[in-house]
This record gives structure tokens, C-alpha cells and sequence, in this order.
DNA sequence: CTGACTTTGTGCACACGTTCACAAGCGGTA
DNA sequence: TACCGCTTGTGAACGTGTGCACAAAGTCAG
């Protein structure tokens, strides 16, 4: 989250009954209000979009031509009035007693993402990780290519990995900036984290995430996201813990999940 | 956040003055304090904590007596006033003037997370990732060890990754029983995940971690954490978007970061 | 023993995010 | 055309989490 000094305007204690935000034009003007809008969606509310992204994708491809949020809400795990909020905050592209149309909403919702332009990708150490990611099929199928993969190893440069040849770390400025690379992956070992993290940042990397269980330092232009999966599984083991203890709701739980769908 | 269903005890506006975790009458009713209390933290405090945990750990091993509540959040990438605020979640363990001494505050946060027992962790989907995950050994250090992989491809069945042989994942009901796993972990394509989640909750798993890009359905007993790499591009994606629009607040950014570290 | 200094622990206020509930708006129907 | 039922979009209430600022509580020097 790291910035986000900026002073918002002073909304305050709720404003009151605030002029209406809708403004009195009606939505045609769309120019400004669009790309404003943006700076205005909740950093949660993004990655549920992304989710429902997912979930429209999938209807799209069963043949689906509309949806209402109740279904939307259900496949994507979340409650409709959130749903609802969520998409409000990019527009308003439902048809009321209808529902959204589904090509629509992934059109809108890959704009607002930025998903219409592509992003390449950088994948910095290729141990067991870095193979994951390079040969993992959900990035370059959603606007994610990777184009670049980077190790410090010597026996591994050269090497295709995931149909891509691994450089050397030590040419990460150059070959980032002739393939543009947007988004650097740090699957690197803890203790090289941050060095790598700095020269993706000199390299013009404007975002990265972050595997390595790190707390990494960037200018405030540069946006981290990090996953770590040992944090994952001791917020996992909290909760086994705390469960232990009480003395346990007697059942109820074991709501009513019926389907017993296995693998196949 | 499945389920949380539970009706809080009426705590309210602030517990007025929760009894103090050391003293030896706890004047409420209830028993232990310290359990009752972790009810109480919210899940962001509890990953929080995690990472705490992990700085603290770097902390003891360069040999650190006690760090104040100010280091620490330098180092862990947080509010000093939010660390302290955490912490204070957990009890009262430091000293004023002084700050928390490394060692007990250690033994606090794994005892909350529930660190001081072991957690046994199968993973399903011996592919890239699960062989990441297998070999992972930020797991075992932290007390999780994996003691279980399944698959459902033959070739595979029996081979050891990492230590650990394959096993079949129709096996998985009598193996995770046998080894007493209880949390385990999605590493296999999308369309089998909600399968392979039925079968571990059918083997008594109390927690899951997921990586495939799909809503579980799971009965309220059951904690599920996804982590999602495709949704954390698209969340880098936006703020790129964002960014890009924006007139550019020119320079100013470029914060005083020196140190020019460099991967060794 | 006293007083100055340091750092914790937390009350409070604010901002954010979630949920509710309902008016507005649209399609279908007679 | 006028009505009816359905679903969206959103104002407002609520709950949670964050950050400030300070009293309480401890150390250390003299």
C-alpha cells in the first residue's frame, strides 16, 4: 500500500447528504469520468474484479449471454451487494430486471484492469519456483506473457526454460528494457531478494511481486505484492489452533454441500 | 472468511479494561485468558504476526537481546504504533523504557499461531508448482512438514519428491489419516480442485490452501486460503493502468533509499 | 531516593470496507 | 399504453482496522 499520502478530499464524518456524485449528466460523459473513476476503486474491490473476471470468462465460454449478480455473487463466492458495489465502482453496465451482459462486463472490467494492453513479465530465479511460474499457463492465456527469465547460476543460462532462454541476472537492465518488461517476479532466495528487487526497479520495472519472504524496500513509485507461503500457513495454523481450544460448537457446521463430485 | 457465522460474545465497545493476561484472577467468568483472547485478533493482526515472527528470528540468530517496538516495525515493514497494537493482542510481554525481549516474544507469537505443535501438510498435484511446494524448505524449518504429495498420474506414483514418495490420490482418505495431516494443500489444475477438496475434508483436514484458481465450496468447519498468482498480475496490472493515466506527479517519488545492495 | 528520559500499551477518532434495504429503471404482458 | 415483477445501483448504517498521541511504567544517572 506503501504511498497513499495523498490527501483525500475532506469527505469527513460521512458527508451528509453530499451533492449527488452521480452528477446531474447523465452517464454519456464518459471520457474523464472513467479514467478518474479508477483512482477510486478499493484495493480490495480490484482483486475481487479479477475474480469475477475469472468467473465471466468461464460462463462466456459455457455460452452464457447474461448474468445477474445473484449468479455472479454465488460462482464467484462473494454476497450480490458487494458484487453490485464492486461494479459500480467501474460503471454502470447492467440492465436493471435483466442483469449484466457478460461480454460487456469482461470488456469493461479487462479495461479497467488494464488488461488490454499486455504486460510482460520477468521471472527472476529459476529454482523449483521460478519453473512453476515460468511454465504456468494462466499467465500468458490472460494478457501475461512471460518474456524474460533470470537466473544468477551459470549452468542454467541458455537453457529454455518454458520456451523462454534463461539470461543472466547480471543483464537484467538491458534485456528488460528491450522486451519491455513491465512486472518482475522475485522467486529468487530470501537473501538475494532485495538486490534483485533493486535492479528491477533500475530497470524500469514499475511493479513486482514477491515470493521470497522478504520485506523489501522500493521507491514509492514502484507497487509490491508479495506472497508468502509460510505466512499462509501459520494464519493457516492459527486457526487450527484457535479451534482446539474452544470447546467446539457441538456439529451444526457440515452446511448442506451435497455433491459429492470427486476428481476425474 | 467462509464462516465466522459464530455470535461474538457481546464484546462490543471495547472490552473496558480485558483483564491483564499476567495477573492471576481473571475477572471474567471465563477461563484462560490468553485463549479466550485469540478469538479476539483480527486476522490481519495474525499475518502480521507471522512476519514479525520471522524478522524476530533473523533478529535472535545476529544475536539481538531486545528490540523496541520501533526496530522492529522498521524491519518488518509496519507503523510502529501498529506493531505495538498487534503485539499488544497477544499480551503484555515487553518492558517500557526498554522494549520486548527476542526470545520471549518468539515463544509468544509461536504459541498463539499455534507453532509449538507440528502441522503435518500433504500437497495434492505433484506438478511445477507441487514440486516447488514439495521441496519448499521454508516449510519444515517453521514447523510444517510435508509428509504427504498426491497425484493421479501413474508415472508418478511412488517416486519421491523431495524426500517424500507419491501416493495415489485415491489413497488420500487412509494416508492423511495414517500421518495425521491437517492442512492441506491445491496445487492441481482448476478442474480438479473441488474435488480433490471434497476428499480432504472427507480426510479430516481442517485447513486448505489454494492455488487453483477456483471458488471452493467447503462446509463452515473448514479454513481455506487461496492464494491466486493470476488475480496478483492483474491487481499489479491496474496499478500500472492507474499510473498510466495520471498526469505523473513528475519526479518528487525516488525516496532516500542508498544502500546500492546488490545481489552477491 | 529522586528526577529525567525512554518506550510500551491503549483510548480515541478517523478512514475503509461491508452489508442492508430500497428507490429507480427496465422488460414483459395485457 | 399502463401495469407488474425483477434486478440494478447506491445512500446510509455498521463494523473493522489504522494511526495518533499520551499517560503509565519502567530504566538509569546522580
Amino acid at each position: 500500500m506503501a504511498a497513499q499520502r495523498g490527501q483525500r478530499n475532506g469527505v469527513g464524518p460521512a458527508a451528509p447528504n453530499a451533492a449527488e456524485v452521480t452528477a446531474p449528466i447523465p452517464r454519456v460523459a464518459e471520457v474523464p469520468a472513467a479514467r478518474e473513476r479508477a483512482r477510486a476503486i478499493p484495493e480490495a474491490a480490484v482483486a475481487r474484479l479479477a475474480v469475477y473476471l475469472r468467473v465471466l470468462s468461464g460462463l462466456q465460454e459455457q455460452g452464457a449471454g447474461t448474468v445477474s449478480s445473484e449468479e455472479l455473487a454465488v460462482a464467484a463466492g462473494v454476497n450480490s451487494a458487494k458484487l453490485r458495489k464492486d461494479l459500480s465502482y467501474i460503471g454502470s453496465y447492467g440492465t436493471r430486471g435483466v442483469g449484466y451482459e457478460v461480454a460487456v462486463l469482461i470488456e469493461e472490467i479487462e479495461r479497467i484492469l488494464g488488461l488490454t494492453r499486455k504486460h510482460s513479465v520477468a521471472v527472476v530465479g529459476i529454482g523449483n519456483l521460478g519453473h512453476a511460474l515460468a511454465n504456468y499457463g494462466g499467465f500468458p492465456g490472460r494478457g501475461f506473457p512471460v518474456s524474460a527469465l533470470f537466473d544468477i547460476d551459470a549452468d542454467l543460462i541458455g537453457v529454455p526454460v518454458g520456451g523462454i532462454p534463461v539470461d543472466h541476472i547480471d543483464d537484467i537492465t538491458r534485456v528488460c528494457a528491450e522486451r519491455e518488461v513491465s512486472i518482475g517476479v522475485i522467486a529468487t532466495p530470501p537473501p538475494a531478494a532485495q538486490g534483485v528487487c533493486d535492479r528491477l526497479v533500475a530497470a524500469g520495472v514499475q511493479c513486482i511481486l514477491n515470493f521470497a519472504p522478504v520485506v523489501l524496500q522500493v521507491p514509492d513509485h514502484v507497487e509490491v505484492r508479495k506472497v508468502d507461503l509460510a505466512v499462509e500457513l501459520q494464519v493457516l495454523s492459527f486457526h487450527v489452533a484457535r479451534r482446539a481450544d474452544g470447546p467446539a460448537p457441538a456439529s451444526a457446521s457440515l452446511n448442506g454441500r451435497v455433491d459429492g463430485m470427486v476428481v476425474s
